[in-house]
RNA sequence: GGCGCCGUGGCCAAGUGGCUAAGGCAUCGGAUUGCAAAUCCGACAUCGCCGGUUCGAAUCCGGCCGGCGCCUCCA
C-alpha cells in the first residue's frame, strides 16, 4: 500500500473494508478527497437520499475545521435504463429528465443546508473518461467484449468480494437476458451496447451506454485520483456497487482505490408512524399493511421531500438525521422530527435571549473556523471551564467516528450553561451593565456558534414554515398592547381571554421584563386573531368601554384593516 | 440458504471493560410568574434473556429470544 500520512493526533473513522475504527491518515498530507454516491435522477429525491449528503457535509466540515483541505465529490448517474423508460413514458428526452430531477434534488441538499459539495460530475460529461477506462480494463484482460457488451471478468480478480465479505461462487450476478453472454454468473457489465433509439456513445465496441458501476470508479480516478481518501455511499451500496467499483479500479491501477469506506445507514419507515390522512384510527388493519415497516423507498411511500421540508424547515430535518449516529438505522417519522424540532426551540429561545441581553445577533457572530482557534483559556472562570469542558466533549465526540450524536449532547449543554449563566447574572435586568459577565456570555455563545458551525446549523435564523401573514406581526402587536393594559388595569380576565385565545392558533407569548414576545404563528393564525380582537370588541362595546373597542377600531385602520358592523356580526376586510 | 447489523428509562439516543449509565422529548415536584409561558433546580433506567471470562461488563465470549438489512435497481 502507497505511505499515508501521519496519523491525525485523534480522529478516528471506521471503515467498512477492515470492520474496524483506524487512526485518520491521508493519502496527501493535510488533503483530504471525498467521493460519495449521489443519485440516479430518474425521479424526485426523497428524504432517504439526504442522509448521506448531510453527513458527508458535517464530515468535511469537520475534517476542513481540523485543518485539512477537504475536496467533496457527488456524482449524479443520468444515463441508465430507469432514465430512458422514464423518458420515453413521457415522451422527453433522458435529458431533461435528468435536467428536471437534478433541480430539484438540488433544491432539497440546499434546503438542508447541504452547501459543501466542490464537485457534481455527471456521467454523461465524463464519457471519454470511461470509455477509456473500460477499454484500459480490456487491454489488460480484465475484461471482455460480448456481442457489443463489455464485462467485467470477476474470476480474473482474485480480491473479489473483500468488501462485502463475499465469494464468488455465492453470487448470482445480473441473470435473464444476458447470462448466456457472460463468462460467468457474477461478472458485471461495463459497457451495454444500445439498442436502436436509445441514448448512445461511440465506443470501440460500437454504440453503446456506461453500466452503473464504471461511471464512478472513471469520476473518482478523474477529479480524486487513483487512490482516495474516503468513499462514501448508503449501506446498500456496498454489495454490488462498491465491491465493483474496487475491482474495476484496483484491478485498473494496481493500487487500493479508497482508504476508508463509509457507508451511511439507512432510513426505515417507522410502522409506528402516525401518518397524516389516516384519520380512523380503528381500521389499522388495512394501514397497519400500508405502512409496513422497511427501508425507505419509492415503493414504500417515500417522497415528496419538497412538501415534508416546506412543513418542517430543512434545519429541523438535518437535526433529525443527526442526532443519529450515521452508521445506525433510523426510524422515519414525522412526530420524531417534530421532537427534534422541540429540542431545537430551546436554541432559538436562546438566540433571542442573547439579543435581548446584548442588541446583537446570533447569527452574525464571526466564529473561529479552525479547531485550534476556537479553544477557550477559561482562566479561573468556572462558567467558561464548564463550556471549555463541553467544547472538549463535542470534538472527542467527532473525532471518534464523527459521532454527530453525541456531540449534539454536548451542544444542549452548552445551551444549559449559558442559560443557567443567564439566570444566575440576572443579565436580563441588572447585570446587563456588568461588562466582565456579558464577555462571558459573548465567549460562549461564540463557542456555541463556532460548534454548530461544525454541524452546519444556526447558520441562518429558520425559515418560517407557515409562511407567515405580513399582518400577523401588527395584529399581534395590537393584541399585545391591548393585553399589556389590561394586565396594568389588574383586569386579569381580559388578559389571559387574549393568551388562552391565541395559543390554540398555534402562537405562544412570553412575557418578559422589557415586554412580551411572540413566537409561532402559520398562515391560517391571521383569521384565528381576528375573530378573537371582534370578539373582545364587542365584549367591550357590551360593558361599554368605548375606549377600548374604539382603540381596537382604529389600530386596525393604522394597517389598513377594515371592520364593518353587519346585523349578523362584525366583518373584517383588507383594502 | 449465505453475509451482516441491532435490542440502553414512556419515546428518541450517546456510551463498547472501571468515577454516582450523556443529552433530547414527555411526565411529576420546586424556584420564578397575577396566573401562565420561558429559564433554572430536583425526580425518573443496572443497559432483551441465560450462562461464562474478569478484581470489575451495558461494554468481551457462548447460547437463546426479538427486530432489521444485503445477496435484484436503490442513498
Amino acid at each position: 500500500m502507497a505511505t499515508l500520512s501521519d496519523p491525525h493526533p485523534t480522529l478516528h473513522a471506521y471503515n467498512t473494508l477492515s470492520k474496524k475504527k483506524e487512526p485518520f491518515r491521508t493519502v496527501q498530507a493535510g488533503k483530504v478527497g471525498i467521493y460519495l454516491c449521489g443519485p440516479t435522477v430518474y425521479d424526485k429525491a426523497h428524504i432517504g437520499h439526504m442522509v448521506g449528503p448531510v453527513i458527508f457535509d458535517c464530515i468535511k466540515r469537520y475534517l476542513t475545521y481540523c485543518g485539512y483541505d477537504v475536496t467533496w465529490v457527488v456524482n449524479i448517474t443520468d444515463v441508465d435504463d430507469k432514465l430512458i423508460n422514464k423518458a420515453n413514458e413521457r415522451g422527453i428526452s433522458m435529458l431533461e429528465v435528468a435536467e428536471e430531477n437534478i433541480k430539484d434534488y438540488n433544491d432539497n441538499l440546499s434546503a438542508l443546508g447541504v452547501d459543501q459539495i466542490d464537485h457534481f460530475p455527471r456521467a454523461t460529461d465524463c464519457m471519454d473518461e470511461i470509455i477509456g477506462f473500460v477499454k484500459a480494463l480490456v487491454d489488460e484482460g480484465f475484461a471482455y467484449e460480448s456481442a457489443g457488451d463489455v464485462y467485467f471478468d470477476v474470476a480474473k480478480d482474485t480480491n473479489y468480494g473483500k468488501l462485502s465479505n463475499r465469494s464468488v461462487d455465492s453470487m448470482q450476478g445480473e441473470g435473464g437476458g444476458t447470462a448466456e453472454r457472460k463468462r460467468g454468473l457474477a461478472d458485471f457489465a461495463l459497457w451495454k451496447s444500445a439498442k436502436p433509439g436509445e441514448p448512445a456513445w461511440e465506443s470501440p465496441w460500437g454504440n453503446g451506454r456506461p453500466g452503473w458501476h464504471i461511471e464512478c470508479s472513471a469520476m473518482s480516478k478523474k477529479l480524486l485520483g487513483e487512490t482516495f481518501d474516503i468513499h462514501g455511499g448508503g449501506l446498500d451500496l456496498v454489495f454490488p456497487h462498491h465491491e465493483n467499483e474496487i475491482a474495476q479500479s484496483e484491478c485498473c491501477h494496481s493500487k487500493p482505490m479508497v482508504t476508508y469506506w463509509a457507508h451511511n445507514g439507512l432510513l426505515r419507515a417507522s410502522s409506528a408512524a402516525g401518518k397524516v390522512g389516516g384519520r380512523g384510527e380503528r381500521d389499522r388493519k388495512s394501514s397497519a399493511d400500508e405502512q409496513a415497516s422497511g427501508k425507505m423507498s419509492r415503493s414504500k411511500g417515500a417522497g415528496g421531500l419538497a412538501d415534508l421540508i416546506a412543513r418542517q424547515g430543512g434545519e429541523r430535518i438535518r437535526f433529525f438525521l443527526l442526532r443519529t449516529h450515521y452508521r445506525s438505522t433510523v426510524l422515519f417519522n414525522e412526530p420524531a422530527i417534530e421532537e427534534a424540532g422541540s429540542g431545537l426551540d430551546g436554541f432559538y429561545r436562546l438566540f433571542k435571549r442573547y439579543h435581548r441581553i446584548t442588541g446583537k445577533d446570533f447569527y452574525a457572530i464571526e466564529s473561529p473556523s479552525t479547531r485550534e482557534a476556537g479553544a477557550i483559556e477559561p482562566g479561573n472562570d468556572d462558567v467558561l471551564k464548564a463550556a471549555a469542558t463541553c467544547r472538549e466533549k463535542f470534538l472527542t465526540a467527532m473525532d471518534d467516528d464523527f459521532n454527530t450524536g453525541g456531540a449534539i449532547g454536548e451542544l444542549f449543554e452548552l445551551a444549559k450553561i449559558i442559560n443557567k449563566f443567564c439566570d444566575q447574572a440576572n443579565l436580563e435586568d441588572g447585570g446587563k451593565n456588568d461588562s466582565a459577565a456579558i464577555v462571558s456570555l459573548e465567549k460562549m455563545l461564540t463557542t456555541l456558534k463556532e460548534l454548530s458551525a461544525i454541524l452546519g446549523i444556526f447558520s441562518h435564523p429558520p425559515q418560517d414554515s407557515g409562511g407567515g401573514d405580513e399582518l400577523l406581526d401588527p395584529v399581534m402587536q395590537l393584541l399585545i398592547d391591548l393585553r399589556a393594559e389590561a394586565r396594568a388595569n389588574k383586569n386579569f380576565t381580559t388578559a389571559d381571554a387574549i393568551r388562552d385565545g391565541i395559543g390554540p392558533l398555534g402562537i405562544a407569548l412570553e412575557d418578559r421584563g422589557g415586554g412580551t414576545e411572540w413566537t409561532g404563528g402559520d398562515a391560517g393564525s391571521l383569521e384565528g386573531l381576528m375573530q378573537l380582537l371582534i370578539a373582545l370588541r364587542q365584549t367591550a362595546r357590551a360593558n361599554k368601554d368605548f375606549a377600548t373597542s374604539d382603540t381596537i377600531r382604529d389600530r386596525l385602520a393604522t394597517i389598513d384593516v377594515t371592520l364593518e358592523d353587519r346585523p349578523g356580526g362584525t366583518e373584517w376586510t383588507r383594502s
